[in-house]
Formats: C-alpha cells, structure tokens, sequence
DNA sequence: TCAAAATCAATCAAAATCCTTCATTATTTT
DNA sequence: AAAATAATGAAGGATTTTGATTGATTTTGA
C-alpha cells in the first residue's frame, strides 16, 4: 500500500475519533504492526498527531475537559466494540443496507471490501468509497438535521433492493413497544429496510434499554440486538423474547 | 498514446483521489510502468504532484493552484460568472434540478432560499443544506470518481420528480452531435432530467464548443446554452440551431 | 508493590518498488 | 524514403519498505 494513503487513513480516522489504537489501525490498513508504528512516528514528528502507549491522539492545542473526554471517549469505545463485533457477522459478497447515524458509521472502517452496501446516510458515503465498497444510495428529501434521506421517495427508492442483513440504530428499546425512534419518517425508512433484509441487526449501547420513543419501528423479537455488557435485570427482561448478543468490552 | 493525453488522466486521477498507485495508473492507461514513472517524474519537475514511493500524491498547499492556474484561474472566473447568470434565471418557487459537477456546483452559494433542488451530486448536498434549500436527492449507484449517483435505480428515482428548470454541465458541444459527456451513465441520467423539464439549461465555457465525447445525451436544440464569450466564427455554427446566452466576464 | 500482560523499539530477511540501461518501436525531419 | 530524434517497454541490480521476531519497557490488576 502506498505510504501517503496509510497516513491519510490514520489522520482520517483520528479526525474522527480523537484517538486510535494501533491495533484498529492494523485492520483499518491490513497492515503489520511494525508499519502502523513507523507511520506513527512520522507523522508525530510531523507533527500531525501525538503518540500514546497503544496507539495516537490527536493532537490539539487545548486540552479538554477531562471528565467530557473520559465518559464520551469510554462511550465511544463501547460503540466501536459493538461496530466490530457487528461487522464480524457480515460475510463476503452480501448485500448490506447501514442506517444513517453515529452508531452505524463505526463500523464502515472495519468493513470488508468485497460486499455491496445502500445506505440513506449521506455522510457515510465518502468513507464507503474510501474503502472501495460498492455503495448504493437511497433516493429522497435529505433531512437537514441528520443528512439522512427520508421520506415518500425514499421509501419507494429502497424497494428497489433486497438485503442479507441490515444494521439500525435506535432511540429505545423495550420490551413491550419494540424499537422505537423519535423522527417518525426514519422510523418508516428503517422498518421497511428491516423487513426487506434476511436478518435485522440493532446495535445500542446498554442505554438504550427500556426507552422509548415516539415513533414505532417494530417488534422486539424482528431484530437481533448487538450491545455492550448488560445488567443482568435488564438482561432477564428480555430473556427468550429476541436474540441478544452481548459484547464485552 | 499522447503523452499529454496520459499526464492529463494522470492529474485528473490525481485530483479525484489524493493519491494514486503506479498500479492504478498502468491499468488506466494502459502504458507500462517505465512510462508512468517517467511522467511521474516530468510532473513532479513541474510542481504539479509529488512522487512517494509506490506512486504519486497531491501536492497540497500554494502549490498545486498556481502553477495550474494560467489555464485555470481565467477559467474559474468565467465559469462563476457563467452559474452566477444561470442563477438569475431562476424564479421563487421554483423546482430545480442540478447536475453534480463542478461546473454546476459554482451555482449554489448564488441560489436564493425558496426552492426546490433536485441532484445526483453528494457533495452538493452540504452546500445546499447550509443555505437552507429544500433538497431532494436521487437514488442509486455512486460512481466513485465524481461522487455521482447513476445507473438504473438513478433512471427509477428520477421518475418522481418534475422540474421547471435543469442545469447541466457537458464535455461537448457540437452543432451535429449534439451535447456529450465521457461516461454513458451519466448521460443518461442528463438526458432523462433534461426531458422532464420545462426548460433545460447548458452550462458550458468556448472550450466545450466543437467538441464530442463519447456519449451522447441530446440534440443541440433541447436545450439553452449558457457560456462566456465566443469567437464569431463559432458563433455562427450555432446560429438558429439554438438559444445561446452570451455572458461577457 | 509485584507479577502478568500488553505495548514498544531494534533488528533482519523478504518483498516491493525504484532507477538505470538498452534494444525496439513510433514520430519527426530532412 | 531515409535518417535523426524521441518515446516506449523490458531486464537487471540497487534501494526502500515491510512484516516477523526478539527482548526491553510500560501498563494493568491483584
């Protein structure tokens, strides 16, 4: 792999994430160990990052809060185990659909080349084809405040395909009132994508449980749950009405 | 192979990706390596990329514009002056649809507020949104190069959609064959957006004129041209053939 | 605090890329 | 048309990059 693009991976993903582990950085770049470390001292003296035990920060002038950067960054890290453990379910050569928003867009560094993805997630797009991945888009009104597509053509423009698997994030879940969400037109486009996949897929972190949102998505047991390590109450909750997989961080 | 023709599809390969391989550039033009790192190294010579092992790299900074820019720069203020009038055409209320390309998307930051667009260009999208424009986008395959949206399910999206107005970017213009464009797909979608419109708009500089690409996407008379200064003699080619408007820079 | 685990730096052989040279093929000039 | 000039592709050895291994260092968790 030529040298300048490595470097524009690990400062791509930095800027998204304000620190990455060499070992993400391994499997962003499918490269050894010793090559990640070696980008890594270049750029620092670069001075394009900082260098930490496990991997880089960014490197920013002001330092910010540290309680803000503990929780989110632990947050974070939740998410992106939950993004991996995800993207390990997909095989080669199947047909994905992702879901607008943050959850989903963690899994795209770690996804294989050889599949084909249609998303209604606007900003996901420059990173697929960063990736080589054959990426199809969903036609309709492009909600402002997400940069989601949405909507009557929306809906018609996704029952042009068919999925092996789709992968949503949500609002809430419970028990009782299913996967819920509060913007009811994306609540329509991720429940008609959820019923044209083979298996749904819903990543949440642990507070997501027992929520609830205004818009309705569907049935608990339509989907399989992909989360970080749970409560064991909640875990009983929700004991034989869907399939959860728990992933331990 | 002209040797100019190979450093123009390098430069342009160039300017979609950041970075190219040798790889790449041997398959796109079907040289062979020697030849690509000889022009690798004229280029570099000119200050127009920078060779890193394994291929080549943007040079970023002053640098790149200009020395581009004789050609460039004189270009890029006629092409604003061009988008600034195709604006003025448009009416409050409007439904308009706008090609992706870097011609068109000189259009955007002149658009008044109260309409409607409809695109096949991701990367317009968070210029439209910003000027808080009601944005509808097409729906299917994202040709990586340019970041547009073709194909068959483009065709089915578009079918939703009526416009008062189109503008469209071209690679040629000939008073026989008509308007064309290198990539076949992207014709399609042109043509197809063209024919549902009340009016259509060609948005073109003189060095358009008296070209042909490959693909064709409609007779000369469908459509209005908009450009900056012409020769008389050119001129006269189109006379009666076409609305040509005239925009003195 | 201490020991286990993880991360790191240094080294070296293998792989990939690069540069030089030369014969061959195109293009231009005469 | 022939000669001169320029561009091309292939082959070899030189150089750079890479990945694996080793032992040193740091972090973690009891």
């Amino acid at each position: 792999m030529l040298e300048t693009e490595r470097h524009e991976k690990i400062l791509q993903l930095l800027k998204e994430k304000n620190t990455v582990k060499i070992q993400e950085l391994v499997e962003l770049t499918s490269s050894s160990e010793s090559t990640i470390r070696r980008d890594l001292t270049v750029l620092e003296k670069k001075e394009y990052l900082k260098r930490v035990h496990g991997g880089a920060s960014k490197l920013q002038g002001k330092l910010q809060e540290p309680t803000m950067n503990e929780k989110s960054s632990k947050n974070h890290q939740a998410k992106q185990k939950i993004a991996q453990f995800a993207v390990g379910l997909i095989e080669e050569g199947e047909s994905i659909y992702l879901d607008a928003g943050s959850t989903i867009v963690e899994m795209i560094p770690f996804l294989p080349e050889n599949i084909v993805v249609v998303t209604n997630g606007i900003t996901h797009i420059p990173l697929l084809l960063e990736k080589n991945i054959k990426t199809y888009l969903i036609g309709g009104f492009v909600k402002p405040s997400t940069n989601a597509v949405v909507g009557r053509d929306a809906i018609a423009s996704l029952e042009h395909y068919r999925f092996d698997k789709c992968f949503m994030g949500v609002n809430g879940i419970h028990p009782q009132y299913g996967y819920t969400t509060p913007d009811q037109e994306e609540a329509a486009v991720k429940q008609l994508a959820m019923s044209l996949s083979r298996e749904a897929f819903i990543l949440a972190d642990d507070s997501k449980f027992s929520e609830v949102a205004f818009a309705r998505i569907a049935d608990i047991k339509t989907a399989t749950i992909i989360t970080n390590d749970l409560e064991s109450d909640i875990k009983n909750q929700y004991a034989g009405k869907t399939d959860i997989k728990v992933v331990t961080a």
